[in-house]
DNA sequence: TTTTATGCAAACCGTTTGCAGAATC
DNA sequence: GATTCTGCAAACGGTTTGCATAAAA
């Protein structure tokens, strides 16, 4: 499931940017998580790792690896935006509006209404964005 | 549909905040707007019509409007928060990748999920936030 | 050796906080 | 007259930009 250091060398190479340390780094890393991660999580992550990389760097890692398709925005809750790889199965989060851990969920029945959308709105491109937000059992006490 | 002054008054009263000038406009600002608001346009808007505003205040005003259970914190996309008040019909929005301009949409059954959801995951209090992106037509050209 | 990526410092932008004066009750 | 709200200035946190150095091609 997780692509290792060569697949991800010709994922990048394939979409003609440079394979650097601090891409692979980043790519595998959002490739071993189930949950989205926000840039100063994996920064933290990668320090502990013993792989510190700039956050800055970490920033402009993201934007690449977004623009190259390899992975997407999920959304931006109270922190900040958090990055996830983009793949074939689509998933959506239920986070606790208390202390922020979150669930992935197994459910999207969503593209049937964005074909629809397309005819109806005239947007094209649609992608959507299903959050759901709660109390965890750990914060309701 | 919307609100008038007295009745905005009377809200505000029955939840024991005092009754402002600024927190008149924002709410009425509010409600008479399809779309959510960020609180810079709300500034802007307040601006051009001559009842100017401090952006902090309306940030505590929002705040305010937000515990007292009239208004909502929609999403966050590009630039940050939008706000819009609580309306018994529920909607949803499909926003523009390119000039971030918005529609709303008329559906949402995902209700019936949610209570799965408590169910399930044993999350309680569990909300939503659904968004769909894409390309307008404006911006295909 | 040319081009592109990285690290550091500093800017930027949306939002929050502290505090004195003003408005509401 | 007591309490709460507002405006101003300044701080804050996540993200972006400029520029010189380092690494990839």
């Amino acid at each position: 499931m997780e692509p290792d250091g060569d697949q991800i060398d010709a994922l990048l190479r394939l979409r003609g940017v440079r394979v650097t340390q601090a891409r692979r780094s980043v790519f595998e890393l959002l490739s071993g998580s189930a949950l989205p991660l926000s840039a100063a999580r994996i920064d933290e992550m990668l320090g502990n790792a013993g792989r510190s990389i700039d956050l800055v760097t970490i920033y402009r890692t993201l934007e690449t690896l977004e623009r190259c398709g390899l992975i997407t925005r999920a959304d931006r809750f109270n922190e900040g935006w958090r990055y996830m790889v983009i793949s074939r199965e689509h998933h959506h989060m239920i986070v606790c509006s208390e202390c922020g851990s979150a669930s992935p969920l197994d459910v999207c029945d969503l593209n049937r209404i964005e074909q629809s959308l397309e005819r109806t709105t005239g947007f094209t491109n649609i992608r959507h964005s299903l959050q759901f937000y709660g109390i965890c059992a750990g914060c309701r006490r």
